[in-house]
DNA sequence: CGCCGTTTCTTGAATCATTCCAGATTATCT
DNA sequence: AGATAATCTGGAATGATTCAAGAAACGGCG
């Protein structure tokens, strides 16, 4: 099933920006809205910052995309493979590594308690350094996307 | 030890935003920084944004308060208790909850692969729907805090 | 194959949380 | 008390995201 069909499957029209950023996140995960922007811009016409925002909200709606907010970085995007899965994130330079849940089908993981709470998702983020910041001097390290924390 | 001597072991200056700070996160936990600011004017001379971004941020890194930034929602601090708990938190209101960790001592969990990353903490994030907005009907329901998802 | 109605995209401005700046204050140490 | 560096104040700037109004385009129908 290619992307178009995949669309029409969720009752989504097939629009040009919509193919373009599922293409994009599927050659590069982790992607910002901006970053999706840009890589949109390289190899198609341009799509204003709005759409961005638009096609992303509906396709994460539709779970063909998962968002995730690290703490102290914009939001990010990636193409929802299905398996449940977790991430690295590195504190020096903020890249993200998708790593395999542990534990087995989603939530994959219960809280110690419920307190009367329906859980259906453990998201899980795993801090640390990365092993090219942990050789690294810091000066050759690249910098954090963008806020700090 | 009280609030002072508790600033001072950390080298810290004991001025009156930061005691008012923590009092107030030790009354609520989960509260925004602009929550915090207005808590303390509450019941004490109010204090800039400024101060209160100022004071948070020292005492986050000073290991007194730790910081949270749920997905869809501004920043979060609470006092920190020492023991590494999670969050449950609601889909539908927003509210938050702290849970004991399962399992043992930070980083608590391990991931599947380390991929080289030196992982120092697992941060773990349960999604649901909480106990008053799973009875309530849509319109009874306290809205999200801010953003939505 | 061309028209219509609805959805989606464009441009431009607004909002919210957070941070930057420069200067006035104040907690500590001598 | 006085010096000095750490803090706080007020105001403006930044960055990500969203709102609004109108133009354009997708997909069904005749």
């Amino acid at each position: 099933m290619d992307d178009a069909e995949l669309l029409r499957s969720r009752g989504l029209r097939v629009t040009r920006p919509r193919l373009a950023a599922l293409v994009a996140l599927r050659r590069e995960g982790h992607l910002t809205a901006d970053e999706v922007r840009s890589r949109i811009g390289e190899d198609d016409r341009p799509v204003s910052v709005q759409a961005v925002y638009d096609v992303l909200t509906t396709l994460t709606r539709e779970d063909l995309v998962r968002r995730i907010e690290p703490a102290g970085s914009a939001a990010r995007y990636e193409v929802r493979t299905g398996d449940n899965h977790h991430h690295l994130v590195c504190r020096t330079c903020g890249s993200i590594e998708d790593v395999d849940c542990a534990t087995g089908a989603p939530p994959c993981l219960e809280p110690a308690s419920h307190r009367g709470f329906q859980v259906d998702e453990a998201e899980i983020t795993f801090w640390g350094t990365c092993p090219r910041c942990l050789g690294d001097s810091p000066s050759t390290t690249t910098p954090p996307p963008k806020g700090r924390l």
